[in-house]
Order: structure tokens, then sequence, then C-alpha cells
DNA sequence: CAGTGGATGCTCT
DNA sequence: GAGCATCCACTGT
């Protein structure tokens, strides 16, 4: 199965069939061990009212970046999924780094590797993804997604850090990494 | 350990 | 003017 014909399926399809993926920017990154799953009719989606502002790239095609900036500081990527403008994509959470470990330290300032991209903040700085690759392709440079050599178990648990609709149980995570944002 | 509060920009009311 | 898909430093056990 291609990339593109992933990406085109469910979000809650797509989003458990990321984890274990390898996602590099210009060659830094590392394997995916944490995602979120949003959608249109999800009162904590962007998405979630229809296409305007910044969410117009959540409603464009699959394999995009969706960007945006979070309290003010951070930058979060998600991953556009299903296409047809559904509204759906994948929150990029936590990353267990492979790539490019030193180039990472330098960009988060500090050593130890558990905490370079545990947390969607820290990731994005970690890789060095910012608003201006905001509805890039991930089939195209700077980026890369390489398909993981075997499916990793995955478990799954509530989201982290919302308030409206707290309760679905749409975060996917790599059983026992110790590179998750917070434990299952 | 746990809990609290500040930084800071953008969207929505 | 409020609220936010966060992170970090700081406090107190």
């Amino acid at each position: 199965m291609t990339l593109r014909e992933l990406l085109s399926r469910s979000v809650h399809d797509v989003a458990p069939a990321l984890v274990g993926w390898t996602l590099l920017v210009d060659g830094v990154g590392g394997r995916i061990v944490e995602v979120e799953a949003y959608r249109e009719d999800d009162p904590a989606s962007h998405s979630y009212g229809g296409p305007r502002g910044r969410n117009l790239v959540m409603f464009g095609p699959p394999g995009r970046l969706y960007v945006y900036r979070s309290y003010g500081v951070h930058w979060c990527a998600n991953v556009v999924c299903e296409g047809d403008g559904t509204g759906a994509a994948v929150l990029l959470r936590a990353l267990e780094p492979t790539h490019g470990i030193e180039t990472m330290r330098a960009r988060r300032g500090l050593d130890d590797v558990r905490l370079l991209c545990s947390g969607p903040g820290r990731l994005t700085q970690a890789l060095g993804i910012t608003c201006e690759h905001n509805g890039s392709s991930l089939e195209r440079p700077p980026f890369t997604l390489l398909p993981p050599e075997q499916r990793p178990a995955v478990v799954v648990s509530r989201r982290i850090g919302i308030r409206k609709a707290a309760d679905r149980p749409w975060r996917y995570l790599a059983a026992g990494s110790q590179f998750v944002s917070r434990a299952a």
C-alpha cells in the first residue's frame, strides 16, 4: 500500500497505522510512537464547524501537513488524511528519536533523548517544523515517511490536553514505548 | 514526586 | 477579552 492510499482511509484507521512509521525532516527525526485523531464532527478539532481561517489545510488533500501555533509559543503538526474535504487529521504527539539526534539536541537545548520529541511542541522544535511547512506535502522533500519493518503493537487511550470531547479514546501509542509524552 | 503559574500569538465571541 | 490539541521553571511535600 502506498502512503497516499494509507492516508486516504478513515482517520481511525490512519492514526493507529501511522504508529511505527519513521518521520524525517531533512534527515532528522524518528519513529512515530504517539498520535491523536481529530475529525470535523469533533468539538475538540480545529476543523469543527467547517473550513475557515487557519483550518483550510485540514480540508485539503491527504498527505499534507497542517501546522498551527499552540499557546502562542509552540508549533503542532498534523497529517491530513481521508481527503474529499472531510476535515480529518492526525496530531503527531511523540517520536522515538533515531536520526540526527545531535541536531535535535542542539535545537532543543538539552541532552536527554527521551525529552527530545516526547510532546507535540517538542517534536516540532526538534525537527524544525514551523508554519512555513503548513500545507506542505509529506511525499516530497524535505519530508520522508518510511514504513515500519514490523507493525508495532498499538495501545489506545484518551486524548491529552483538551477540555472538549476529552473522553474519546482517540490517542494511539506504541505499546511500552519510553518516548511517549505520557503513559497510557 | 505533585501542583501552580508564566510566556505568548492567534482565533473566536 | 477569553480560551487554547503546550512546555518549562518553580514551589512544596
